[in-house]
DNA sequence: GCCATTTAATACGTATACGTATCATAACGG
DNA sequence: CCGTTATGATACGTATACGTATTAAATGGC
């Protein structure tokens, strides 16, 4: 081992000695997620569409027919993981796919009246679920707490990273 | 449709209309989870570890050997999806299973030298990263932030939910 | 001491997430 | 006009996440 490489070494173990899980951002990230995701399934009983499933319903609903590419980008998700949840979701007939007018290599997803009513029924629930979120917060750092992960996801990736 | 039903349709669908789903917590945990990844994937290079594996392994270089129920509630994961990680990790040799010492149904996980090194090779890098994500807030934010987070996380289920 | 309950770990099914590869089509440059 | 390149969608592989089911073993009640 370099005299480097064993510097490198012995600082790494010095940090791993003082690392705390529970105060990373990634750890309660993921705290956070499953929370929600939790109190989702809380709320919202026995209905057959997940989180993600209820945004590209809002998504479609609000803003029509659309392509696959278009929508990930509506609603800031991998194309890949998009065309699997399209996939399942044709195959439920909560979404239906058509042919791209002008554009071969190109279809439009819609939802379906069968999606709508899927969606009409999480929705009061899942308006709940914000606040059933922050309640833990006051009102002030509600705000506050939304501003800061709002700053987060929209600041572009850092050129040293 | 009876008089209740349209009544909550109705306001379902006034609901739908105004949401915004970029406003939701879910859709900003999301970003912010996507984007937490994305940077340990550029200050890691190619390391073999996932975010989550880099959890196990330093709960176990700390805490030393253990169940995988106990390692479970250490680091607040599901034992399904521990359960799958250690399968995935053990047959990359990151860590071994041995039996457990008067309990026949359990058994106890332990870091291994290559999963210490691999640890080692990234805990430098993963120290950057916490500054990385909160590097879009001022240095009160950072710490506001984090209260809120922990705050939410370690709140108990709310009983109306 | 035996049986019902509980607990530990895993298997299995479904859903998300994303990198890489593939295929068809469109767009473009000469 | 033809070949190269770019783009849209999907297939495939791996990893996470979690509900449910299964199996083995420990535990508690009687």
């Amino acid at each position: 081992m370099s005299a480097e490489e064993e510097e490198t070494a012995s600082s790494a173990a010095a940090l791993a000695r003082q690392w705390k899980l529970e105060n990373g951002v990634g750890f309660l990230l993921r705290l956070l997620e499953a929370k929600y995701d939790g109190l989702y399934q809380s709320v919202t009983r026995q209905t057959d569409i997940t989180p993600r499933q209820f945004g590209v319903l809002m998504a479609l609903l609000q803003q029509g027919p659309m392509t696959p590419s278009a929508l990930a980008d509506h609603i800031s998700c991998d194309r890949n993981t998009l065309s699997e949840m399209l996939k399942r979701m044709t195959a439920r007939r909560l979404i239906s796919k058509k042919n791209h007018p002008g554009d071969r290599r190109s279809i439009q997803v819609q939802i379906t009246a069968k999606g709508t009513n899927a969606l009409m029924a999480v929705v009061p629930a899942a308006a709940r679920l914000q606040d059933l979120m922050l309640a833990p917060l006051s009102q002030d750092d509600r705000a506050h707490f939304l501003r800061c992960m709002r700053l987060i996801a929209t600041s572009p990736p850092v050129a040293d990273a």
